[in-house]
DNA sequence: TAGTGGTCTAGACCACGTG
DNA sequence: ACGTGGTCTAGACCACTAT
């Protein structure tokens, strides 16, 4: 990675810029994004894995022979989109799901009063099968490719609240059964970074009120019926892949679904 | 505002800080957020009005007598706030409800195959009475303080979809009627900016599952009882001020509220 | 005392949009 | 050709945390 792209020799980006020469846009990437490219395939090859310090601005500024000015333009970047934490004083950490309050960043459920109550979870079954063609389309898998599927409930306060769905690409997630899944404290997105090494890193979400179906009713112990909200999740890892379709059933009442548009 | 906190003067911020010295902690306050400080203070005033270029950041740090990279780390953060927006080349503008896609921002309703439809409003009342409590506690008016109620019905495709009751502080929303809400092309948050000064910068959503009311099924054109998306929306402007409380009603059959967690 | 991230500056050059 | 934002550098000093 040469030095001075502003003295003499460095009309665009010093490393490769990943494509075909040729005609067409000149495709100009900033040296910032080429650094921050390089960290993020050194946090996906596992090289610092959740949790652990990465080496200093200075360190990464000397191994990509940039000034840490570059260096701390991408990791601003990757903070932001919390791959990263910065702690000053201490040092830059690779993000994980386990501490902090990074789990209402993907359960965003309040109580009535505007209060984060804890909840536990109670799984249900934990069955590998064969992707149907929609769980296919969404994770990008081919149909009837293997899928882990998960059923669990979520109970707040003792009041059954949450019935989810998960299902995972089989290939992915060898080995997780139902056992694993009891034995493990913690969220589900920390067990999966810890023990897979797949990091969740963000979701989309389709949400729509539906009317309960008689066998997600009785496991909610709502009437069928009962106005529900309807979660559908598609999680992604690095490289903008989707390792997760979720669906979600929430009961809110005395409970609700925040969000901020900002 | 002094120039140099690097040299040997300024150990803390050059201008006052905001509040009683003392013991306290020290409150130490970069130069960069007391410029966005100062911005955001010029936009609030209207120095700036919504659609405008605002002055250079060479003309700007001139101004406020710090380097180009102090006013530049301040606009960055205003417009990651949504409250600038950045084009280069041309310069730096005001951010407006008008133009763009800003109003995807604050209504992001889709059709099960993803896209983006448009939609017509139509106005069923506009009237001025005095804040029920729950409102009152909500605007941070004094129970009983004069506030307008909009209610009105969105369709999508010539279907009713959204019923909207707005509630909005009637001293700052002074000569707003029903006439004016029809004459006004345009979404109703740019028309709030244009014509009352009053520009949203933030919401906040409670999202849940209901059952439908009768008068709001029959406005709606769906059975009573069927499953809605409500949705409680509080809208802040500079300051942090809560402007708008809207309560909203969401048939969500071909259509999904869609949210992105990152 | 030493190391980390955080702030601030000054100056150079690049990419983009106008004349 | 000029002005705007965007990138990059180099160096100084500040604030926080650990030892």
């Amino acid at each position: 990675m040469n030095a001075n792209q502003a003295s003499a020799s460095n009309p665009n980006g010093p490393s490769g810029d990943g494509a075909a020469a040729g005609g067409a846009s000149p495709t100009f990437s900033p040296l910032y994004q080429q650094i921050k490219g390089l960290i993020t395939q050194s946090l996906e090859s596992g090289e610092w894995k959740p949790g652990e310090i990465i080496p200093s601005e200075v360190e990464l500024a000397a191994r990509y022979k940039v000034s840490q000015g570059t260096v701390r333009k991408a990791i601003d970047e990757l903070a932001a989109e919390n791959l990263l934490v910065r702690r000053q004083g201490k040092g830059t950490f690779v993000a994980t799901h386990n501490e902090d309050r990074a789990q209402f960043r993907f359960l965003r459920l309040l109580a009535d009063d505007g209060a984060e109550h804890p909840h536990i979870s109670k799984l249900l079954e934990c069955r590998r099968l064969r992707a149907p063609a929609e769980i296919a389309r969404q994770l990008d898998l081919k149909p009837a490719d293997p899928v882990v599927l998960i059923k669990r409930l979520l109970q707040f306060d003792g009041v059954s609240t949450v019935l989810d769905e998960i299902w995972l690409p089989g290939a992915v997630f060898r080995g997780l059964t139902l056992e694993r899944l009891s034995d493990y404290k913690g969220p589900l997105y920390a067990m999966f970074e810890a023990e897979f090494g797949t990091r969740m890193i963000r979701a989309s979400e389709k949400i729509r009120a539906v009317a309960a179906e008689p066998s997600v009713a009785e496991l909610l112990g709502v009437p069928p019926g009962f106005p529900l909200l309807s979660v559908e999740r598609v999680s992604f890892t690095y490289g903008d892949r989707p390792v997760e379709v979720r669906r979600g059933w929430y009961v809110t009442t005395g409970y609700y679904y925040q969000n901020d548009l900002s």
